[in-house]
DNA sequence: CCGGCATATTGATCAGAATCAATAAAAATC
DNA sequence: GATTTTTATTGATTCTGATCAATATGCCGG
């Protein structure tokens, strides 16, 4: 009764699937597909790890609620954030193809999960390769996402690199339905942050004061509030991100499969 | 006369397809359709852009001699590479997702390209889904690979940063057979080096006279030789990646399929 | 409401790396 | 082979951002 199917489906929105609107036409039964294919939702405390460095890791999970962050620690004990995850993003699509995880991942506040194994979802993709293709897609727009973060830390000051950050996460953001035009909640602390910027905490908070006194934006209560973002966009070099559209081919599935 | 094609397939090995078969099975019937992929074969000199930044890139090239860089560069003209491709390495695989390229990439050296464009190949994918989850594992190895450049440049000092970039390319370049043991030829420029870094020339020539005097390594005619690889290792908290296996039901096309 | 702990803010100092500048060496071009 | 251009090396100076340190603010559980 494919018209049951429908129903469910379309009634099933998370923020990943929204996300995949963006680019790829998934119909009504790849979404049931999709569903299925959870095993079961998790919910994480802020604080607590999700995946170790150097422990094997073979789930796919989308989060659902709240956010994440990947990093490594150093010998030295510096830590580095190499990727903050937000509602729709997946956690374990780097670690789950090599035996063990070259990162780990740490819940920055409580979270809500949806996880599905790595081996399940990698046999649907031979039923339906528009699910590998989509797998790509995540992969690739997370390798632009840090190529970008490279740019940032290497070649910008410290004010552009914050700016840049903040914009590029409200974008993401946006994207998932979880900030306003001009304002987002940021509930993660400035070591966070500076552990991402590749800052010390007091450096990013001069930036960060010194962004408010020339009136771009607004902190309070964990809040971030634009007050000029065309200024922000200027000094960070931001162009807000073109999305990526699937290419042509992967629109022809119907034919193809049918 | 599948005899002749496992010939052909067989005789018919390039870097990227050294590459490939250390963490997928691909037959001999395989091989002969990503061969059939090539559209044609280009040569590159030194210095000329393969793609430029803001422009539309539709093709995926397998980089069969040569190097080159992916880079961007900012307004104050600062420029930020952020990789250095190398032999077995594709070009075109994040900017052909999205409608205009985000980077530019430039020959580092004379080229040798297999060219195929995108449209064939992920017509290919819904034929043979393990094109696809090839095309995801490319993706994502690329992504660690900036991941692990984002911690080097945020958190690492800029020897351990030159260190580390030494020890990562040689691994790379030997996974494709094209270094030796304990040596590799490195022909790009102390600039090119420094932009990776995101150093200034001097001071990485500066590192670079350092881990000279430290006896840890011999730079001569465009060629390093490792004299200490273990203390350059110990240095650079290097750790040789893990090289990805591809998850199990990756290795079980052949019953789904069949 | 009270510690106690996490987080934020501000200041002072200092080291490391950028910048500026000059020269040397090597490679490419004619 | 001479000349130009690129690349490498070294030095002197400046300045950014880390580090160390202190204080403030907020937040939580009891």
């Amino acid at each position: 009764m494919p018209g049951t199917v429908r129903k469910i489906a379309e009634r099933w929105e998370t923020p990943f699937t929204t996300r995949l609107k963006h680019f790829v036409d998934f119909t009504p039964d790849d979404l049931a597909t999709l569903r299925r294919l959870i095993e079961y939702e998790a919910t994480i405390e802020k604080r607590r790890d999700l995946v170790v460095d150097g422990y094997p890791y073979t789930k796919l999970s989308f989060i659902k609620e709240g956010m994440a962050a990947r990093y490594k620690v150093l010998r030295n004990g510096k830590r580095q954030i190499v990727d903050v995850l937000i509602p729709g993003d997946v956690v374990g699509l780097p670690g789950s193809f090599h035996d063990r995880a070259a990162f780990s991942v740490i819940a920055l506040t409580d979270m809500k999960l949806e996880v599905c194994s790595l081996d399940a979802f990698i046999n649907v993709c031979y039923r339906r390769p528009k699910f590998a293709l989509a797998l790509s897609w995540l992969a690739v727009e997370h390798g632009n996402h840090s190529s970008e973060r490279i740019v940032d830390i290497g070649r910008r000051t410290p004010i552009e690199r914050l700016a840049h950050f903040l914009l590029e996460l409200h974008g993401r953001l946006r994207i998932v339905g979880r900030a306003d035009p001009t304002a987002f909640d940021l509930p993660i602390s400035q070591e966070v942050m500076s552990d991402t910027l590749g800052l010390s905490v007091p450096h990013l908070n001069r930036m960060l004061t010194r962004l408010r006194n020339e009136r771009m934006l607004i902190v309070a209560d964990r809040r971030v509030q634009f007050t000029d973002i065309k200024a922000l966009e200027v000094l960070a070099h931001f162009q807000s991100a073109t999305l990526a559209r699937i290419p042509a081919p992967m629109q022809r599935e119907q034919e193809l499969i049918a």
